[in-house]
DNA sequence: TTACTATATTTATATATTACGATATTCAGA
DNA sequence: TCTGAATATCGTAATATATAAATATAGTAA
C-alpha cells in the first residue's frame, strides 16, 4: 500500500508547517511579515524585543523548514513567506 | 501598554493550538475525527498502528489542550473536536 | 464476585527545543 | 584596509516532548 505511506508523507509535511508557526515568537514574525512585506531583521526586533540571536535563530528555523526566504539588501536582510500553507494557516487565525 | 500584553497572550494561544496539531499522528487524529464525527479510540488505532498508550497519550495531550472533548458511551469512549482555531486550520490544510 | 474489554496513567529513557551570551561573518563607507 | 552595523552561528544549560512497556481504572456481562 503505497497510499498508506504517501498519506504519512503529506501529513509529516503539513505537521512540519505548524511546528515552524507553533512558537508565539515565530507566528509573530511570519504574521508580521504578511502584514509588512519585506520587514528587515532590526524591525522585527524593535518590535519582539528579544535578543538579537535568539531572533535570528527563530529565522533560521523558518527559513530552513521552507517558510521564509531572505532576500540581502546590503548589509540588511528583508525576509518573506514563501510557504502558501503557513500563509493560509496565518490568514485563518488572525 | 496593556494591549501588548494583550496581544502576546492571542499568539500564545493560537501558538499553542498550532503546536498541539503540529505532530502527524495528532494531526491524523483530529482530521479524523472530523471526517468521521465521534470515533472511538480503538477505531482510530487500527488505523493509526502504533501502541495503546501512545495514542491515549496524545489524545490525552489534545483533551488538555481543549482541541478535543471525549464522551463515554458504555466502555469506549467518543471523541470529538471541539476547537473551532483547530477546525478552521485542517479545513484549511486539507 | 470474576473476568474481560476499552481506555488512561505511570515510569523510564531518548530525543528535541528553547534561550542567550560569545563569537563569527558580511557588507558599506571612510 | 580598518571600522561599525546588521545578521548568523556556536556552545551549552534548562526544559519540553515522544515513545512504549507496565500498570491501573472503569464499565459490562457472566
Amino acid at each position: 500500500m503505497e497510499n498508506i505511506t504517501k498519506e504519512m508523507e503529506i501529513l509529516e509535511a503539513k505537521a512540519k508547517v505548524l511546528k515552524a508557526l507553533s512558537h508565539p515568537i515565530r507566528l509573530c514574525i511570519v504574521r508580521g511579515l504578511m502584514e509588512e512585506e519585506g520587514c528587515n531583521v532590526s524591525k522585527m526586533q524593535s518590535c519582539l524585543e528579544i535578543p538579537q540571536s535568539t531572533l535570528s535563530q527563530h529565522l533560521a528555523k523558518l527559513r530552513n523548514l521552507g517558510i521564509l526566504e531572505g532576500e540581502r539588501n546590503g548589509v540588511e536582510i528583508n525576509y518573506y513567506v514563501i510557504d502558501e500553507d503557513a500563509k493560509k494557516i496565518v490568514k485563518t487565525l488572525f
